[in-house]
DNA sequence: ACCTGAACACCGTTCAAGT
DNA sequence: ACCTGAACACCGTTCAAGT
């Protein structure tokens, strides 16, 4: 493997941290892994990164755009607020497989610094994409098709509940259980209790 | 420190991990640090158990039992089944306490067999929560507080939701966010949506 | 039966040295 | 400017040896 630039390295390794993480977990995190994807030695990357900790941001960051691309990719150009909810919920299996690297960095619990730094990066995303959600639910109550006595706020974590709980399930039963008919069910629970 | 029987030993250390892992986290778990706790060389604690995943094993079996005892504390005793429910919300902060380790043990993903065995006995958790949430939710419908039409399975999970959004939102904030308020909203969200 | 101490392979990080 | 190779402290595990 011939020599690289930084910038270019930079973003080979976030992409390789970013599917490492994804496929097999913060654990199987480990420099000469990274390093040996790129045909380098280990202690090649401390010239692109200061340490682990801003390769796993920068794979972080990657993410980021990728999942608020998903969001916002999914409710555009829909008919209306309802179809826009129900096309999130739709695009579950894109939305999982960028979302598993959430959860990872939130309960890995490195210690001090480090975990708020990592928390906040997450928790950015999540307000992001419930800010996002909570525009459909205001869109959705100015047309009259969600209760207008509602906080879209509470609606909001209300329907990302959906999406979490799906996520929690998949995840406890590695991928074996039916997402169609927990969005189904979800959905229509959902659409129950936010009818005018 | 004397020397202990291994059945102590077993109870001593499991103790010792949960606490470890419920206070700082999988990776803070090491068996030098183990070892210490005990007065112990960290070789020692392989007389007691074959390895670290049998110890984490041995501290998930605790945290189980924690575990089912505070929601069958909650619900037991209560007049009717609503009032059940609204008593596990309630209890969130003990069940927040009990509960951090599951999603760090479920999104942790080591390789493997060792993955598999660790997220069963997570699912093992979770199905038993559920169930006795769908026995009080099977109660409710049948003294008519919530809408017969409805299959408590779906329901138990939509509750489970509101437990599980509220433990992401406190770990995304590190703690600084209205626990209180998220429960409030979310039973008059979901009161609303089961009422016949 | 319970524990210690030395050893091994592995990891994150540093640093001097190569081109 | 980018990369290598040796070194360090740390971790999980094994094993022979102590009491």
């Amino acid at each position: 493997m011939p020599r690289q630039s930084t910038e270019i390295r930079r973003e080979q390794i976030a992409g390789i941290v970013l599917e490492i993480i994804t496929d097999h977990g913060l654990e199987s995190l480990s420099m000469p892994g990274v390093a040996s994807r790129l045909g380098l030695v280990q202690s090649a990357l401390y010239r692109h990164f200061n340490n682990k900790e801003e390769m796993i941001a920068a794979a972080m960051k990657l993410a980021k755009s990728r999942m608020i691309g998903l969001v916002l990719n999914a409710v555009s150009g829909k008919s209306d607020a309802m179809k826009a909810l129900r096309s999130v919920l739709a695009s579950f299996d894109e939305f999982r497989k960028i979302a598993v690297i959430f959860p990872r960095i939130v309960f890995s619990l490195p210690d001090g610094d480090t975990l708020e730094s990592r928390r906040d990066s997450v928790r950015q995303i999540v307000e992001e994409i419930l800010s996002n959600i909570e525009n459909v639910i205001c869109e959705g109550q100015r047309i009259g098709k969600i209760k207008k006595s509602l906080d879209p706020a509470v609606v909001a974590i209300q329907f990302w509940g959906i999406l979490v709980t799906a996520n929690l399930r998949w995840h406890l039963t590695g991928g074996d259980f039916d997402v169609e008919s927990h969005m189904n069910d979800a959905w229509k629970f959902f659409k129950n209790a936010v009818a005018p």
